[in-house]
DNA sequence: GGAATGACACTAA
DNA sequence: GTTAGTGCCATTC
């Protein structure tokens, strides 16, 4: 807390660069950030504030799962889709998560 | 100050 | 390839 920005605040920072059409997952983000707080990062979405400012729902799972969202995870999906993010329509996975995964 | 929780990840079977 | 169990981090009660 007393850093400038707290964890959650940074994690909001990377996800407002990632751009439309990109996904990133939270293993990503928490490396980053230069560590494995992978429940950490999820945790910072969850009490995300702001949905307008961070786009939480380009966040996914390391496996391509898309795992949750804070307005629901089908709306997350839904959001997805309008990005133009490709997912399974059999189990709403990412399809090539590695080449839609956005390099920071 | 300590314990419990959680929008996850990884390894093993 | 799938399922189960365990570990890690930061935040919150």
């Amino acid at each position: 807390m007393d850093s400038n920005k707290s964890f959650n605040q940074q994690c909001y920072d990377l996800l407002r660069q990632i751009p439309k059409g990109k996904v990133v997952t939270y293993a990503d983000i928490a490396h980053q950030l230069g560590g494995k707080a992978y429940q950490a990062v999820g945790n910072a979405m969850a009490s995300n504030p702001d949905v307008i400012v961070v786009p939480c729902h380009r966040v996914v799972n390391s496996n391509g799962a898309i795992g949750k969202y804070a307005l629901g995870t089908d709306k997350k999906i839904a959001l997805l889709k309008e990005e133009g993010i490709l997912l399974n329509a059999d189990n709403n996975k990412v399809v090539d998560l590695d080449k839609q995964r956005h390099n920071f």
